[in-house]
DNA sequence: CTGAAAGCGCTAACAA
DNA sequence: TTGTTAGCGCTTTCAG
């Protein structure tokens, strides 16, 4: 059975239909410039034969492969699988598939995975990165094609980005946090040598500080793994520090840190607050549920990706850095 | 500066070396008959241009993509996004891209997804849907290209496939069930259009009673979907059947039910006990831990991958089906 | 509205 | 060991 049938190609079309390759491309492209009787006699053979137009030719030919590549960084962490679903969701309405790539795999370095994504021709890229070193960083910037960061951030605005105001949303958190009694809290976050971290949350957690008139101490800064495991460690140390409530990057790392406050016998709310900064439904099973940072991830990845299709597309943009609104979900982990 | 740089080809790193197109792919391609100092100076020279081989022409000329096209149900469910972790890894160690396509979109049958990825010429596919369709699976049998279900079960046992056993896994967790001494014990599970749910699921559980005696009956059989809320639903009409225990195919579902009983007073795993058929972290976040099934998805995905590898070689396969162990994680939602 | 023909960039015989 | 030369299947001018 396999491999039996060859593949049937344009030619044969064209030579059952009686007309020319010219022909049943433009019928398959949709070109206008065909006779009604023409397009429907194509199509009869194209049925017939069904026919599959080969997407790697018409590549070659168009220099088009209507395939854009996705860097991400792990899979299995639900913010990038979200955001994922999200461009998958319009790169599919606009008829483009996607390459996916992930940065976990050590095979390789993210220059290598950009490098093959250029190779396989593809239309356009989305990096949801954390960091990016400087080489990538040119490359992507004077790229043949264009590049969109989604959920990540650009230090330097220069490459179209989607995400949130990740300052403000620190900022507005640690401020709940202030507001509701406490003068010591906990940043606790990844590594500080991501940008996001050192750069943003940090940005936004000395900003609430200021507001409020608290002196910043780098004691009351945690850099971690996030794991669920690195949480009763971070705890322990938090809890050494004398911090009162801690906001958390990431929300399975702020799960373990809640269950160990459990173990520890530390009522929640009322001992300890704590808030995350990136809502899952992880959140919404812990108990008590955990107040956090919700943002639009799937939006977020569907803005994205058709930001990217405009770009492909020469199409204006009025906007290349591009911030969603989110918003504080009010659980239990919190006073008010 | 975009577009700037027109692509350096094959034909420019030839002319620059002195030698024919031929050579430059034969080194290129790691092919050894080539002279060490032909190899070197074409070398220098693809360095200096920084050429790049174009992988569709590539692919057009050679029938080969090295691209593998994976069809999953959801990327936000971790089950399937650590199963294309392992599946992306190998896939990345054998030089293989990815195109990932998602079966939650609802643009495109899954029928139009297997042609869209047969249309891009990949040399392999896996699948991870849970259930398919007659006509599919037809043409996946006689497809042009390899097919591997990876923790999709194949009913007919055609088409290659990793996977566990589920029907024991199942068995194995309602007989722990019934050794703690429930009597009646639900069985909730997805679709029961689902194979893998009116199959497999239900046939285990059924085994696992007749082996203990227990009369099976259709009342403890509750069909629902895999969503947090739908927890709460679901353990009201389990607790008005009078179940004592029960087998929640999905952990998040699981989850729903673990919180609607806490919620609703009932003492776990004193009053009622619970178990899943699907880890994840959830299981180890919720309070009490729930015992569950861990299947060992990286490795499911990586031997599919790996599967897929020799079947696009043409090589030997001893078995088409690969069944790997699985594990029962006593947690804290079983007596024992 | 339709066809002829020239590539797209590369691989793979076949020669040399 | 190397070069020549057909294609791979399709798009795209350019004529007509």
């Amino acid at each position: 059975m396999k491999k039996s049938d060859k593949e049937i190609t344009i030619t044969d079309v064209a030579r059952q239909a009686g007309v020319s390759m010219a022909t049943v491309s433009r019928v398959v492209n949709g070109n206008n410039n065909v006779k009604e009787s023409t397009r429907k006699k194509v199509i009869a053979v194209i049925d017939k034969l069904h026919y599959r137009p080969n997407a790697v030719a018409r590549g070659l030919a168009s220099k088009k492969s209507t395939t854009i590549g996705l860097i991400l960084p792990s899979m299995t962490d639900l913010l990038y699988a979200s955001l994922a679903n999200g461009i998958s969701d319009v790169a599919s309405m606009y008829k483009y598939n996607i390459i996916l790539t992930s940065l976990k795999s050590e095979v390789g370095s993210e220059q290598q995975l950009f490098n093959d994504l250029l190779a396989k021709q593809v239309d356009g890229i989305i990096y949801m990165g954390e960091k990016i070193s400087d080489t990538l960083y040119k490359e992507m910037l004077y790229s043949r094609v264009p590049v969109v960061f989604a959920g990540a951030i650009d230090d330097q605005d220069q490459i179209a980005s989607v995400n949130i105001d990740y300052v403000k949303s620190v900022r507005d958190m640690v401020k709940l946090l202030i507001d509701n009694g406490n003068r010591q809290i906990a940043l606790v976050t990844g590594s500080l040598t991501d940008p996001i971290n050192s750069k943003y949350r940090l940005k936004g957690y000395q900003e609430a500080l200021e507001q409020a008139g608290i002196t910043y101490s780098s004691e009351n800064v945690f850099e971690t793994v996030y794991s669920l495991q690195a949480g009763s460690v971070v705890f322990d140390a938090i809890q050494k520090s004398g911090a009162t409530a801690a906001y958390v990057a990431n929300n399975i790392l702020a799960a373990g840190i809640l269950n160990a406050a459990l173990d520890a016998g530390v009522k929640i709310p009322e001992d300890f607050e704590l808030v995350t900064g990136n809502d899952s439904v992880l959140c919404d099973v812990t108990r008590p549920k955990m107040t956090a940072v919700v943002q639009p991830l799937y939006d977020m990845g569907a803005v994205s990706m058709r930001m990217l299709t405009k770009l492909m597309n020469d199409e204006d943009i009025q906007d290349r850095t591009i911030r969603l609104p989110y918003s504080l979900v009010k659980r239990d982990t919190t006073k008010k």
